[in-house]
RNA sequence: GCACCCGUAGUUCAAUGGAUAGAAUGACAGAUUCCGAUUCUGUUGGUUGUGGGUUCGAGUCCCGCCGGGUGCACCA
């Protein structure tokens, strides 16, 4: 497809010289595909080259298409309507492209070059916090991350998927802090509670004992803002931080204990996900690296400092604020450790990009850093980008943890598995499975349900998740996309156990000469992988992968319908739909796997 | 108040400035002697929040307004 646009471009060009006598920019020759109510494949749009050539778009465009059917071996024919100009590329060429495809064994997968090992991309994801569980927001957030860093992969990009996990802080604290005084030695073990639940839990409980706490000193009579300040959990948990930060052997311990609790829980959510990492970063051990770059860049004289000592950045040449980087006592802020982490980074790995996938709220935030890198001198402060994506939304409204009103990530997964067990037992397709076999086709299936769903949506667009409906599972979703590739497999054993048919894999389609409309219609969607797999690497979307899938779905179901594959009587015609059918089912299996999506056999 | 993001069928989502704005879902009507019906075909459903502008051409770009969200913390 790229190819043929890329050629036809050039052609055009070459056309406008010979007719017109003059050479438009490539940029000017637009070439789209053809809508499917027209005749062609390609579509050059005429009305910039009709102003060029001094001549009407109609004009224009017959006289170009005319020159490309008479000098261009690859055009079959053109037809213009209302200043578009489709061109139909001949079969052959389509076959031969298919031919090449269905050889090309890394058809859709760049290798690493070896020099870029040097210079990774990084992609930061997850970062979450220790003191509660996953809800569906850092399920969006761990998916677009997971989904970017296949898909830079298969570009060709050497990719490191690394975690910051924020580990410290007065809200682990809280956590901490209620368990003592309210936990009675409760451990994952003595509950069944999985780590990140527990200490969850008490995060919770923390809030109702501040809250009671706010209560009873407002009933004497107390501003709630006072009441806030004076409430005794919350002195002795700003009490628990200062023991922290001194290395207090007991607060270290417990918080270890707690963090090690909630690791676990997180690894098992993340395992289920089938998400991974490279490495991992700890708040705790990078907080303090910010420090340094600030004491830099006071030297440099592009920082200052105020008064009390606390340290700022003035971005307002640049259209935003001064924005604080160090406070009056010395400590760091939130932004701080971003400098100081990302330089380490760059020490560490020489990145050549480094990606943060983190919530739109904190566009202002990258903004910053970017441009406080940029006043140090860092020449690598343009290699920062921010995957950023909105909210996901409840029908009431936003999810907020102390209202109760999240969704957590894996009750939510566990509801999807159910499902898909609910569905595929009714359907009772494989009821000649073991009973482990089954269960992870459960996992494979609610889990394909759960991310395409989340993953079919642009990342900056929000959206809405309504617990009542449960998930599609039928139409445009993913369970769709795997029925579609396990009904290909099912098709290719059938041709597989026919002896005339067997070999399909060796047939050479170059020359096939009865192909159906259908059938081109698919094949020219399986030629376009790697150009799509290329926008979706620019743009940072893993949507434009989920889209392109479900039209090859479409496209195939539909050939299905109107064709029979195997087992007809024409051997060539067999083997042609075969080879079809076996590269759908290929760039299927490819394409989801960029979403974290599994295929299974049968369903 | 200032800044940024968003507004598309009843609903959930699509559409590198290009042709008659597409899918899914819902409702209704059909399709299997077959290689898998979690499928396919059709009907229904739109003043793209609103008013201007730029352009041969605007859902898309610019300006105003309306509505929703987020940020502007010595929180992270």
């Amino acid at each position: 497809m790229m190819l043929q646009a890329l050629a036809l471009r050039n052609s055009v060009i070459a056309a406008m010289q010979q007719l017109y006598h003059v050479k438009p920019e490539v940029n000017d020759v637009v070439i789209q595909p053809t809508r499917k109510e027209f005749e062609g494949d390609l579509t050059v749009v005429v009305f910039g080259l009709a102003k060029s050539a001094c001549k009407s778009p109609q004009e224009t465009g017959e006289e170009i298409g005319n020159y490309l059917s008479e000098h261009e071996a690859s055009v079959q024919a053109c037809n213009v309507v209302k200043g578009f100009l489709n061109v139909v590329i001949n079969n052959s060429v389509w076959l031969a492209q298919f031919n090449d495809m269905a050889d090309d064994k890394s058809f859709g997968y760049s290798e690493a070059d070896s020099s870029f090992v040097h210079a990774p991309v990084l992609v930061e994801y997850s970062s979450p916090n220790t003191n509660k569980p996953l809800h569906l927001g850092h399920v969006r957030n761990i998916l677009l991350g997971y989904s970017l860093a296949e898909i830079l992969k298969a570009t060709g990009s050497h990719v490191r998927k690394v975690n910051l996990v924020n580990d410290r802080g007065i809200h682990i604290c809280k956590s901490m802090l209620a368990w003592l005084k309210r936990g009675n030695g409760e451990t994952p073990e003595s509950s069944g509670l999985k780590g990140d639940h527990l200490v969850g839990k008490y995060y919770v409980e923390f809030d109702k004992m501040f809250k009671d706490d706010v209560a009873a000193i407002t009933a004497k009579g107390i501003s709630e803002e006072e009441a806030k300040k004076l409430a005794p959990v919350m002195q002795e948990a700003q009490e628990m931080l200062r023991k922290w930060e001194a290395n207090d052997a007991e607060t270290v311990a417990l918080w270890q204990l707690m963090n090690s609790w909630v690791y676990a829980g997180f690894n098992s959510t993340y395992n289920l996900m089938g998400v991974d990492f490279d490495k991992m970063y700890y708040e705790s051990q990078t907080y303090i690296l910010g420090k340094e770059i600030v004491k830099e860049g006071l030297d440099k004289g592009v920082f200052f400092k105020k008064d009390d000592g606390s340290v700022w950045v003035d971005l307002t040449d640049e259209g935003l604020d001064q924005k604080l980087l160090l406070r009056s006592d010395g400590t760091s802020v939130y932004i701080t450790q971003d400098l100081g982490t990302s330089k380490l980074r760059h020490t560490e790995t020489n990145f050549s990009r480094l990606i943060y996938v983190v919530g739109n709220e904190q566009d202002y935030h990258f903004k910053v850093l970017r441009l406080a890198l940029k006043k140090l001198g860092y020449d690598w402060w343009d290699n920062l980008h921010h995957l950023s994506y909105a909210m996901v939304d409840l029908p009431s409204g936003k999810m907020k943890s102390r209202e109760g009103t999240v969704v957590d990530a894996d009750e939510l997964m566990g509801d999807m598995i159910n499902e898909a067990k609910r569905i595929t037992k009714e359907l009772g397709k494989i009821d000649d499975f073991e009973s482990n076999e089954a269960e992870e086709l459960y996992t494979t299936i609610g889990l394909g349900a759960l991310k395409y769903y989340i993953l079919k949506v642009d990342p900056e667009k929000r959206m809405l998740f309504n617990p009542e409906e449960s998930i599609d599972f039928n139409g445009h979703s993913g369970p769709f996309i795997q029925s579609t590739y396990v009904r290909c497999r099912s098709v290719i054993r059938k041709g597989d156990s026919l002896p005339s048919l067997k070999n399909y894999a060796d047939y050479d389609p170059s020359f096939y000469s009865a192909i159906e409309p259908k059938e081109r219609d698919l094949l020219k969607a399986l030629l376009k992988y790697p150009e799509v797999l290329n926008e979706a690497a620019d743009r940072y979307s893993p949507a434009i992968i989920a889209g392109y899938v479900y039209e090859i779905a479409k496209y195939y179901n539909g050939f299905y319908h109107e064709h029979a594959v195997a087992d007809i009587e024409n051997v060539e015609v067999s083997l042609f739909r075969l080879k079809l059918t076996e590269q759908t089912a290929r760039v299927l299996k490819m394409a989801l796997a960029l979403l974290g999506i599994n295929v299974p056999e049968r369903m």
